[in-house]
DNA sequence: TAGATTGTTAATCGATTAACAATC
DNA sequence: TAGATTGTTAATCGATTAACAATC
C-alpha cells in the first residue's frame, strides 16, 4: 500500500532513497514546532531541493496532498515513516568499541526511533566487560554464538580498516543481511546483503576537492 | 594541470566528486601492498565499477595511463592527490567535544593528510580546560575572536542540532569557508560557503529503507 | 467562485556504458 | 609482432525540470 503509484519491481531511483531521509529529518522538526500544512514549495525552499523534485519523489509512492492545500504534515510524516520501514523495530549489533563506536553507542536517537543495539562486540582485552549505553562489551570471539541465538537486522562496523572485513564475513555468516560500515575500506559481500557506507575519510576528501575547485578557479 | 582534457569552467559531476576519494583509498591500500601498476577492469573489479566508468571519470582530468598496460599505481595515486587538493594543508577547529566530536578529534588519519584540527570548542564549562587531541577545549565564546587571529579552512560542527545554525553562523562570518556537518540539520549558508554533510541519521535511514525494500519484495 | 497547489507528462539535461581506433 | 588496455565517441539510460490540466 506504500507501492501506490508505482509499478511493481520497479527500484526506487537512487536520488529518491538519498532524499527521503531529509524529508523525514524536516518533517519531524516542523510538526515539533507544530506546523500543521507545507506545500512542495515551502518545502523546496528549506531544503534547497526544486518543488517539482519533492512532489515527483512523493508521488512515487503515492498521493499524499491536496490541491491547492498542500501536505498535511503529520499525515505526510507518517507516511515518509511507513515508506522508510521505520514501523517497526531493528536489532542491531555495535562492533568495535573505540571512539567512533562509543559515539555511535550513545546517540539516543537511534533507540527513540526504534533501531536497538543489542549488544557490542570488542577485540580489546582491556574494553571487553566494560559497561556502555546499556551492555556489557564481549570479546569479538563471541560474535558467531550470539548471532546464532540473536536474530540480527543490521551490523554496525568501526573497527579498525584490517578487522573490518574479517567482522563483516562473520556478520553475513551469522545471518545479518545489512551492514552499516564506518570504517574506512570497501566491504565485499554477497548480492543478498545491504552495505550502507559511512566513510569520514572520503566525506572530508570531497570537502578538500570542492574547496580546492573553488580556489583553482579564482585564479 | 590538473585540469589537461577539461574544458574550462566546467563543473566535474557529482558522481566523479563522489569516486574520486574512493580511487584514492584504493590506490592507498595497492601501494601499500607494493602493487605496480593496475588496469581500470582491476580497479572495477575491486570497487564495483564498470571499467569504462573508472577510465571516464579520470579521463576528465587528465591521461594518467597507458595503453596495454594500465595505471602506474603510485603516479596515478599522486595524481589523484594532486585532483582531490591533498598537496596542501588544510586548517580547521573542531566545535563540539561530546562523544562524536572526541571520535572526530582522535582521528589520526585526518593530521596525517595535512587536515589539522588547530582548535577545539565547546559550550560545556565541565569540559572546557579538558585536553584533547593535543588541544586545550575552549568556550565557544572565544570563537569569533579566534577566528579573526587564525584563519581557517574547515570549520567541524559536532554538537547537537539546536546549536549548530548558529555556530555556522559563527564560522561563515569568521570567514571559514567550508563547513563539514554533522549535526542532523540542515544548514543555511552563502552560496560561497560549502557544506559537506555527515548524517548518520540519515545514512541509517537509508539503510532501513533498502532492508524493508527487499522484505517487501520476498512476499 | 477565485486562488492555490497537487500529480503527471513531455522535454531537457546529465551520467553511464559499450564499442573501438589508437598505441604501448 | 601480438596482446592488452587506454582514452574517447556515440548510444543508451536515468534523473530532473517546466508546464499545466485537474481539483481542492
Amino acid at each position: 500500500m506504500t507501492l501506490r503509484g508505482r509499478k511493481k519491481g520497479e527500484t526506487v531511483p537512487k536520488g529518491v532513497v538519498f532524499r527521503l531521509p531529509i524529508y523525514f529529518r524536516y518533517l519531524t522538526e516542523l510538526q515539533s514546532q507544530g506546523v500543521e500544512r507545507i506545500s512542495s514549495a515551502q518545502l523546496g525552499e528549506a531544503l534547497d531541493f526544486t518543488a517539482a523534485q519533492i512532489r515527483s519523489d512523493l508521488s512515487y509512492f503515492g498521493s499524499f496532498g491536496q490541491q491547492g492545500y498542500g501536505y498535511n504534515v503529520t499525515t505526510l510524516l507518517g507516511q515518509v515513516r511507513n515508506i522508510l520501514g521505520m514501523s517497526r523495530d531493528y536489532a542491531m549489533v555495535l562492533i568495535g568499541a573505540g571512539n567512533l563506536g562509543k559515539a555511535i553507542g550513545s546517540y539516543d536517537w537511534f533507540r527513540a526511533q526504534g533501531f536497538e543495539i543489542k549488544a557490542i562486540f570488542d577485540i580489546d582485552p582491556h574494553l571487553v566487560g566494560n559497561f556502555h549505553g546499556g551492555c556489557t562489551i564481549r570479546p569479538t570471539s563471541e560474535l558467531g554464538t550470539y548471532l546464532e541465538e540473536n536474530p540480527t537486522d543490521i551490523g554496525i562496523i568501526a573497527t579498525p580498516k584490517d578487522a573490518s572485513q574479517e567482522m563483516c564475513d562473520l556478520l553475513v555468516q551469522g545471518g545479518v543481511r545489512s551492514i552499516w560500515n564506518f570504517s574506512p575500506t570497501h566491504l565485499n559481500v554477497p548480492a543478498s546483503v545491504i552495505v550502507e557506507d559511512m566513510h569520514l575519510t572520503d566525506s572530508l576528501l570531497r570537502l578538500a576537492f570542492r574547496l580546492h575547485e573553488r580556489s583553482l578557479k579564482k585564479q
